[in-house]
DNA sequence: AACGTTACCGGAAACGTTTTCAAAATTTAT
DNA sequence: ATAAATTTTGAAAACGTTTCCGGTAACGTT
């Protein structure tokens, strides 16, 4: 029993092809009484029209890209959940693409948007601060960049749209919140490092202007720099430990990390946060459940996503231009900081 | 500038399209010279093929369905990272989707490889016990289901293929280690709970076998329901210590649910391991940074996920036949877990 | 009654490939 | 050298749709 085409429909049904073929993208053209008569057909024989047809026909896919940076981060599992809904409620179909940490972002976007003869592509994570715009000139596949290190240039055309966060501001609310409010002095941090403008870079400013707005002097001794892995921010914390530099608090810009450096200071015998507060970054849902409950900075992934998905089906029906949103972040006092005596 | 396609290139090139399209495809009815002109010329100008046209002809896709039970378990997100890299090497393309908690697997499954047209599916985790065989009768689709609680049916022509553990046996090896190696006689149970047969289910049988073989009468009041998330398990251990059992263990039937009791343990001020232990089971890595950290039935991930790729490629390539397959789990001794005194 | 509109429908030409079949070119055998 | 076998190529027919371009039928208007 192999599978019918619209041709059968159409032999079925006695009408011509033109006519199911309206019908199935109901096209107003047709009576509503035929309309409902092919449509009992297609019903009853259980036919689904073949995708590659349609789409070399209109010489587009319902393909919508999703590539997403770096491994394994809970903090992007959620988000890629809610748009794979998204994307199904509309009819298109999720192309994910995990992208591994060191490979260029923007070429594999260009590359996957050809390749894949995509409809849209969302972007989550990922550097693309400098990357050269002109690489997008040609295409028409409407991009938007997701919780990226990129910012807003001021009067260039736009090119892509982008959901983000204002990194630096929010490192910042977080470090001020450690000196200001709970009185910490020594302050260590252990973020990410790949180029000078990536996220982490841009979270260490943050950190930095706090210090400097509570007067207290910056010492790189301070700094270890790991990548998202609980592994490497287990491994950095020991590094900074066995400095002993005496630091009763420590940011780390990504909850994962914060986990791996609390299982360290933990395993040290120290207590958290008695003898070391520690500070995360993200709002994952891990962080709330460690004990002791991590102290953060929530991103609104839920937000993020649907904002991105929303913008970029404006895009690809045209409704709405390239936007660049910034959305607020809000920090959660939970168990793991708290005032030095 | 539009994108070429094959007769372009053709044109270009002198030679006719269907030459073209050998050396593309290549088939070994080319002489290398021309083959090389060609292909000299496919990479000046950049040319990818137009893969609707593409499977339209061959009337196949080159899609792989992942299909995706349960939301938000990092369990599967690294088997399903592992998973797409491995499609991508062949040079198919992996779509993805989310089933939630309470729909019919193998309906979707089913509605998934129809709609997208799929060459394979591969699905993770879900409910695959009682299901009507006949309904792959048609398909020549290859499906293989993993991590599921599927059991082999002896005689049956096989529709699928299987890489599974052994959820009971399992769970036997993790109850008895809590018993016999550690002394404990009042081990709580918390597990998931949809249909007779799904996973939480079979693990429980493996707890009950365990303390039926260390001569420990079965109390029902020490088993508590949850789904597979912190929140729930943590609801379901604090219902568990409000019962007041004096439970000395406890058997969390995932990690996530571990952590979340764990949590619930810990935030009563009761210590882990010295009051209560606590068993997990899966083998996530967020477990194993955790504090303590807990000891756990590991499931092969890695293994798993590679195996099914490979058996989905051997099902494909019809250079293998349907096979079942069964993995070995070990159990990971770590801090949450302790002898009674 | 004749006309112009409108609503509905059908025919047929694409879309960009793969593949079959046969022809042309080349090699090998005689 | 010629014939036979082999390798390499080209022409053209699909694959299953969408859509343009007309055509018919029904309707209202004068």
């Amino acid at each position: 029993m192999k599978n019918l085409n619209i041709k059968d429909i159409a032999k079925i049904s006695g009408y011509a092809v033109s006519t199911v073929s309206r019908v199935i993208n109901n096209h107003p053209d047709v009576k509503d009484e035929t309309r409902e008569k092919i449509l009992k057909i297609i019903e009853k024989y259980n036919y689904i029209p073949n995708n590659s047809a349609r789409n070399l026909k209109r010489s587009e896919s319902k393909n919508i890209g999703v590539l997403v940076k770096g491994i394994f981060n809970p903090f992007f599992s959620k988000m890629v959940q809610s748009i794979e809904e998204r994307i199904a409620e509309e009819g298109y179909t999720m192309v994910l693409h995990y992208n591994d940490e060191n490979s260029d972002d923007i070429e594999a976007a260009v590359e996957l948007i050809k390749e894949k003869k995509l409809r849209g592509l969302v972007c989550l994570g990922g550097n693309f601060d400098e990357f050269d715009e002109s690489q997008l000139i040609g295409l028409k596949t409407p991009i938007v960049l997701t919780s990226t290190n990129i910012v807003e240039k001021s009067k260039s055309k736009k090119k892509f749209s982008s959901v983000i966060i204002e990194n630096e501001k929010a490192a910042f609310k977080a470090v001020d919140y450690l000196c200001r409010l709970l009185g910490h002095k020594k302050i260590g941090i252990i973020t990410t490092g790949a180029g000078d403008r990536s996220i982490g870079q841009l979270r260490f400013k943050g950190y930095k202007k706090a210090l400097k707005q509570n007067n207290i002097d910056y010492n790189e001794e301070f700094l270890e720099i790991g990548e998202y892995t609980f592994e490497s921010a287990y491994k950095a914390m020991n590094r900074l430990l066995d400095k002993d530099l005496g630091v009763t608090a420590v940011f780390v810009t990504s909850d994962i990390m914060a986990i791996g450096a609390s299982k360290a200071i933990l395993s040290r015998g120290l207590k958290i946060p008695d003898n070391i507060s520690v500070m995360g970054f993200d709002g994952i849902e891990y962080a709330k459940y460690f004990h002791p409950s991590i102290t953060t900075v929530k991103q609104p992934q839920e937000e993020m996503g649907n904002k991105s998905i929303e913008i970029l089906f404006g895009l690809i029906k045209r409704e709405k231009k390239h936007q660049h949103i910034i959305l607020e972040t809000e920090l959660i006092e939970r168990e793991s900081c708290k005032k030095i005596l």
